[in-house]
DNA sequence: GAAATAGTGTCTTTAAGACAGTATGTG
DNA sequence: CACATACTGTCTTAAAGACACTATTTC
């Protein structure tokens, strides 16, 4: 009987409401950003925040965090990772909302592209740490959408380790300095350019295209795509 | 315009039913088994089942799956960790239900003990694959509590590489054997005795008590516990 | 001594990091 | 030519797997 603590009643169930917030990653200038809305109604208003949408009754999740990227963001197919589930009680003062989060990474020009349509506000957010936990994006972030954020760049992060993300960020060709700068955002840090050029061309995801990178005031690198199999 | 299948109309928001279902998984017999329950009402009834609760209004989500564990299977003071969430509109035929999967790891006595309290049912799962994916239980299982169970197992078994899971599954001191035996029985699969040393010693997690196993047929073996640090 | 498991020592392979040195474009 | 980056080759280190061998207990 390890535990005495008083317990509460059982509670009753009770209907909850549903939502799902969408980080949406881009690589910009060297570091990682993500997409932001700012928020026109109480509570938080003017704050910043994840595009997010109450799920429909009939509608899947993924389906949800879709439709959050298009009507926020202007946003259509982009590849969506569920992240985690949020639903401390008090997370949304107004009632008692369990929020699941997905994430995505995307080129900044998709998001530049669809800017216009889009309520988009604010798109910066320096990384400082390398571990995840909350973030600081300038200005505070509405609800909990700090430790969001945090989770997710942990979670890129992580991934980019062993998945071949980043691909899909990256002109049909590209050059190993191009992946390795872009892994280096990601990471928020710098890599060992040896190990990285051999990782690469040992995973047989790379072939060269035979052309070289032109136009730069050094020596041209050769183009690469990813392999189609 | 990449996309000009048909939209529906902007879902209403809906208040939906927030379930938390829990995977409780234990090395038995050299394998993976999992805690599960009988159903007693439709639908799915008389199938095995995870233990599950609806979350309660105010009711952090951890906490429900705790209660879950509790009311269920009479288990308490149990590590919980968030697996994933599951939402299709289907997956309940009674109303729209979004669960939230938590998995647990615990050694069989504590199972055992609790068991005469609870209304538990069935203990014991073949695994199959290695991969993760749906799981035969023998049974048919309720829901899409098998596509939880295979998610369940493979990120138990990815955790396993780099955390120091399963210490609490063994008595305060124990060998070398009985670590390995452990690791091999979550895993599914043999692992390199040398290696494995190597790492485990490597890896300042153990600290030798002085003793060695007794009541052994063979050599004894030194006994180990886990640093306090 | 046989059986069974515990534990040690060494060799090979593989991958990462370090680093020197060469190659090839622009100014 | 200098400069900046691309690319190659080699050395070292660390970790995993393989394997041979020794050690210690019970029967």
């Amino acid at each position: 009987m390890p535990n005495k603590k008083h317990r509460p009643p059982e509670p009753r169930p009770a209907a909850l409401s549903v939502a799902v917030d969408v980080v949406l990653l881009t690589p910009r200038d060297g570091s990682l950003a993500a997409l932001l809305v700012r928020r026109g109604e109480e509570p938080f208003a003017g704050c910043l925040a994840l595009p997010g949408v109450l799920v429909g009754g009939d509608e899947p999740l993924e389906e949800a965090a879709a439709r959050a990227l298009r009507s926020k963001a202007g946003l259509s197919d982009v590849y969506l990772e569920q992240l985690y589930t949020f639903g401390a009680p008090g997370r949304d003062p107004r009632s008692r909302t369990v929020s699941v989060a997905y994430m995505a990474l995307v080129a900044f020009d998709r998001i530049a592209a669809a800017g216009a349509t889009g309520a988009l506000a604010a798109l910066t957010v320096p990384w400082p740490g390398e571990t995840g936990g909350p973030v600081e994006a300038g200005a505070p972030l509405a609800f909990d959408h700090a430790d969001i954020l945090g989770l997710a760049v942990k979670r890129i992060r992580g991934k980019l380790e062993y998945a071949p993300i980043g691909y899909a960020l990256l002109p049909p060709e590209f050059t190993l300095g191009d992946l390795q700068r872009l892994h280096e955002t990601v990471l928020g840090r710098k890599i060992n350019k040896d190990s990285f050029r051999r990782r690469m061309l040992a995973s047989g995801e790379l072939e060269a295209t035979g052309g070289q990178r032109t136009g730069v005031d050094y020596r041209p690198a050769t183009l690469y795509r990813r392999r189609k199999e």
